[in-house]
RNA sequence: GGUUCCGUGGCCGAGUGGCUAGGCAGAGGUCUGCAAAACCUUGUACAGCGGUUCGAAUCCGCUCGGAACCUCCA
């Protein structure tokens, strides 16, 4: 039983106690979406991981500052002068800023939907060129960086002689050197692993701004350097992104902030794992993306069933995050019913009769769940509780345990915690007292008493028949010896 | 090719040395007009081979298989 928060440190590669620099503060920065396309669903599990723990993080009370950037200022594909957000507005014949002002809003949508809570502080990438060049000019200036024709390169190898390059991911330098892989075309720069932090522009090039170095843009991996240090300084708690960023966008986000000014920037790096389809990475590159919406909507051919965003977010909490979580129909639909049963059993804490006497005690599963997160955010495990405490309340449910109304409403409080203000599942429509359900709900009630009334004279033909047709438009019915019990599924 | 990680019962998925994870599916039963739900009973899984140990899914080695990264990606 763990009663402080652990994490997995990427850096360290081991859990760790966490302990913040000035608590009750928490500084988090997690690298958000770069807005010239929609984000998928392997975007989508990150942050609803990271919104997780920032909610779990308030529920201890600590006063969290959580930024989450949006890159809006492109960076370079590989083979291309071009960088992705102008590419894309080409396309679209749209101006840059279009296109980032499109794919924002329906990103922010899209965590709308998921119930993922806005981050503190959103900076963009445009909105801080002058910081980045700030700090790249500092680099230039401490030395640890070179100018080629108005392009500004990172020196790795000669960072690498004072600093360990590779501590976050532990590879081995020489070994990343040396490697065979082939590299097309670019060579103005000097070291095979050097990196951009300012790119000269070409004169067609949609997006770029003065600079001490002419005209030109921003690197990828500065733009995280320069605003999570603006906002939360050199030294903060915890950096969180997706897996992918470690070898290469994350280890040079330390790079840069060593030269800058000597610190590496966070105490603890979290990285989520993967979403895959068929066991292969869902990325944009690979092409085999499910939007949130498709799957939604049931509109992706691989996964032609549509699930609310609740048993998405459900789903994706059965899953350690730091576990590679392969999304498939079986795996959906297995999720769908257990949300159901969740919600269910909970449900019937507003109905069991109380006994007088308790055969549980409430404070150890209160414990458990605590127990759970505080060890890595363990969801799943988190998740599993939930339904050996939905057992618990079935059985009382039978009159095969006794619960008192005083565990009752602590089970209940229980269940808004971990579930709704911790996981972040977001309430069905049916559990929020809109107008136009409480109407459905009068109605609803209304076809149930005709039911009563034909399963009372024995018209099963009728009864059935009403049971039928609204099974087909999602209400699920329950005969139970209190009367007859509804839900309203998807 | 190199580096790192992973391989758990029909499916998904926790678990890092000894104590039933959990969900979904399946089988039998109770209940019910019939369903559905719920409850009870039921499955002795840890890629393979070898080693360490009183004891291993859990540690070590090898083999096989998969993935991520090395090039933009959460």
């Amino acid at each position: 039983m763990s009663k402080e928060l652990h994490f997995y440190n990427t850096l360290t590669r081991k859990k760790e106690v966490f302990q913040p620099i000035n608590p009750p503060f928490v500084g988090m920065y997690v690298c958000g979406p770069t807005v010239y396309n929609d984000v998928h669903l392997g975007n989508v599990r990150t942050f609803i991981a990271f919104d997780v723990i920032y909610r779990y993080l308030k529920h201890l009370d600590y006063k969290v500052r959580y930024v989450r950037n949006i890159t809006d200022a492109g960076h370079l594909e590989d083979d291309s002068e071009e960088d992705k957000i102008s590419k894309r507005a080409v396309l679209e014949r749209l101006e840059p800023m279009e296109i980032v002002q499109k794919y924002t809003v329906s990103f922010h949508e899209i965590m709308r939907l998921f119930n993922v809570l806005p981050p503190s502080i959103e900076p963009t990438a445009t909105g801080h060129i002058l910081e980045q060049q700030e700090m790249a000019m500092q680099i230039l200036k401490n030395g640890w960086a070179y100018e080629v024709n108005g392009t500004i390169y990172f020196d790795v190898e000669k960072f690498a002689k004072h600093y360990d390059y590779t501590a976050l991911t532990g590879r081995n330098l020489e070994e990343l050197l040396n490697n065979t892989r082939e590299l097309d075309g670019q060579d103005e720069k000097c070291g095979r692993l050097d990196f951009a932090l300012w790119i000269k522009a070409k004169p067609q090039h949609l997006m770029q701004w003065n600079s001490p170095w002419g005209k030109g843009f921003p690197g990828w991996h500065i733009e995280c350097s320069a605003m999570s240090t603006k906002y939360l300084g050199p030294e903060f708690d915890i950096h969180g992104g997706g897996m992918d960023l470690a070898p290469t966008h994350h280890t040079n986000e330390i790079a840069q902030n060593m030269a800058y000014c000597g610190k590496q920037p966070a105490r603890f790096w979290l990285h989520t794992n993967m979403l895959t389809l068929n066991g292969k990475k869902m990325s944009k590159s690979l092409g085999n993306v499910v939007l949130p919406l498709e799957l939604i909507s049931g509109t992706n051919s691989l996964l032609p069933k549509g699930f609310s965003p609740a048993i998405i977010r459900f789903f994706m909490m059965q899953t350690h995050y730091r576990s590679t979580l392969d999304i498939t129909m079986d795996a959906l639909n297995a999720a769908e019913k257990g949300y159901y049963r969740l919600i269910e059993s909970f449900d019937l804490l507003n109905t069991i009769k109380p006994s007088d006497s308790s055969s549980v005690s409430i404070k150890d599963l209160w414990n458990k769940c605590y127990a759970a997160l505080n060890d890595d955010i363990n969801t799943a495990v988190l998740v599993a509780e939930l339904f050996e405490i939905a057992k618990i309340i079935n059985k009382a449910n039978e009159g095969q345990m006794a619960l008192t109304s005083q565990d009752m409403e602590e089970l209940k409080k229980l269940f808004q915690t971990f579930f709704y203000d911790i996981m972040g599942i977001p309430k069905a429509d049916t559990q929020q007292n809109s107008d136009l359900f409480s109407k459905v709900q009068t109605l609803v009630e209304l076809v149930l008493e005709i039911r009563s009334e034909a399963k009372k004279n024995k018209n099963y033909a009728l009864s059935d028949s009403i049971r039928n047709k609204l099974e087909s438009i999602g209400i699920n019915i329950k005969d139970t010896p209190d009367g007859t019990k509804w839900i309203l599924k998807n």
